[in-house]
DNA sequence: CTTGACCTGTGTGTTACACACAGCTTTATG
DNA sequence: CATAAAGCTGTGTGTAACACACAGGTCAAG
């Protein structure tokens, strides 16, 4: 398989592939003539798990511990509910980080239907964000 | 001020500062002895901007625009209105698909706890992992 | 054989910083 | 005043996961 036909049966693009070789996380043989990269049916199963590995929320370096725990015939099993547990609390963190940032941002809109613009005066820049926290209006 | 100082007064660290410089969002003088940079309270006033724009979900490029507009004594409101209402459609896609990452997260730790770790064979690499969506477990 | 369409590998850009590191400053000490 | 330790500085580079640009190679049609 070429690039692309691999992109295509497993619903990537090619960019995507590139880079995964790149990073040694996928190791296709190369074709003497071209140079080109040429991928097997293992290449495509590989790369199937890291498409679903990463809808678990697992990083592509954690995949790569796994291929590498495997690889060694050694099974990833623990290693992989460790690093759940790891990446679901990571997970929860960043949605509540911006969480907060979008009601912050609806709060902010909601005020500023009320605001009218302003022009920058030196003093200050664009009221709508400097003094949001304080609830100051370019026209107080 | 220094770097750090200036960090100091905005509650950043000084790499943060460093990069801001480096980006061309903050420009400070040079001190002619030692080449440190040197920022004023214009400066910090443009920090502490950059702080509190980015809480609202703003990114430093969108910040150096409204610093242009402003600097050419425009007003930066309207944009600062439609890049927020950009924002915060992507702030909340985001959100969507890392909530959806994590709810596949929390059914497979589920559904894990039920299944034993398992030896990779060559044809798998790990069931816990592989075939999660159909169900499959390695003691199948 | 040539034209055009498509495909390839490699190099670089993206976001918002954090870290490493050699060298300069400042402070404490003798 | 000399010196050594502690701290600070600028610059260079690394991070995650690709996307994009681009010069050149490949393939089918004519």
């Amino acid at each position: 398989m070429t690039v692309s036909e691999l992109a295509k049966r497993a619903g990537v693009t090619a960019d995507t592939i590139r880079h995964y070789v790149r990073t040694g996380l996928l190791t296709p043989q190369r074709d003497p003539n071209n140079g080109y990269k040429r991928f097997s049916e293992r290449d495509l199963q590989h790369l199937l798990f890291i498409v679903e590995a990463k809808s678990l929320g697992f990083s592509l370096q954690d995949i790569e511990l796994i291929f590498e725990q495997a690889a060694q015939g050694q099974s990833p099993c623990p290693q992989v509910r460790e690093i759940m547990s790891h990446r679901m609390t990571e997970v929860a963190k960043k949605i509540e980080a911006m969480q907060t940032t979008y009601n912050r941002m609806e709060s902010a809109m909601e005020r500023w239907k009320t605001q009218p613009n302003c022009i920058p005066t030196g003093d200050h820049i664009c009221h709508l964000i400097e003094g949001f926290s304080e609830g100051g209006c370019c026209n107080d």
